[in-house]
DNA sequence: AGAGATCATGCAACAGAAGTGCATTTAATG
DNA sequence: CATTAAATGCACTTCTGTTGCATGATCTCT
């Protein structure tokens, strides 16, 4: 068993060969990826197994969705230590408006609003547009 | 000239019946609207020429984008003193997962974040999600 | 090992949003 | 009024996200 498989294992989550795949896949990039993007990663893959094992590792806590102000939505793997299922783990993304990819700054937590008592906050969303270090130094 | 042609007028876009209608449609919400809202509220609406108007509206500075994790876009007025094209207008959104509508909270501005120098930040957004004052007292 | 149940995958199809090209209508200008 | 530019309507396309259902793979229990 392999360290992947251990991984998803301890998530409750098969460790099948398609899956083994694309865990591997998003630990090989340090950017959040679409559903696209895996797809066009393994011409062999049906949009809907991917589709559906994003929806599986989410809902396992193996990766988190980023709304990125793209209307595309991305997913990251969660760092050991965040757990976005029970508390929020909220730290803020980088959308690069340059090259388009988005990174989570996992360092860099969003800070706490007050907001109107009227409002119950469960949830928030920070991302920061602009050019990414990739970009900037050329 | 009614006060919705002259604030037309004074941002370069030509006040035709469509435009002010749709410009009299956001002003009588306080939340902020997809397309498909207004292609909704007026039966004969072309889809189209509501795309361009919001198209021309964010252009001319009317009204502002707002990405809220729905990944469907609203667009809501831009208030009084709201310089959208210049240096963005930084005030949060509150978007409530129980009603879906989104709200600008134009009093709430977003603060600074220190990022790591190799990033350039141009913009930002943040979206608070949870339950709205509409929801919460019922 | 074999039978039955459960889960994962593949295929097809659909819904909704966003966007483009082009013809036609409407409005501005001299 | 004639010319020109801008706005609208219509048709069509692309892309993302999503579901239903049949089939294939895997687990469990005897
Ligand atoms: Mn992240
Ligand atoms: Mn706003
Ligand atoms: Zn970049
Ligand atoms: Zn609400």
């Amino acid at each position: 068993m392999t360290e992947v498989e251990k991984t998803l294992d301890n998530k409750s989550v098969r460790p099948t060969a398609m899956r083994i795949l694309i865990y591997k896949f998003m630990a090989s990039k340090n950017t959040a990826v679409a559903l696209t993007d895996i797809e066009n990663a393994f011409e062999k893959a049906e949009r809907t197994t991917l589709y559906r094992t994003l929806k599986t590792f989410e809902e396992k806590g193996i990766v988190h969705q980023i709304d990125d102000g793209t209307n595309i939505s991305k997913f990251a793997l969660c760092q050991p230590g965040c757990n976005c299922e029970i508390d929020q783990d909220l730290h803020l993304h980088f959308h690069c408006s340059h090259c388009d990819k988005t990174v989570c700054l996992t360092e860099h937590k969003i800070p706490h609003i007050n907001l109107p008592a009227v409002y119950i906050a469960e949830d928030a969303n920070l991302v920061i547009k602009g050019i990414c270090d990739s970009c900037s130094d050329h």
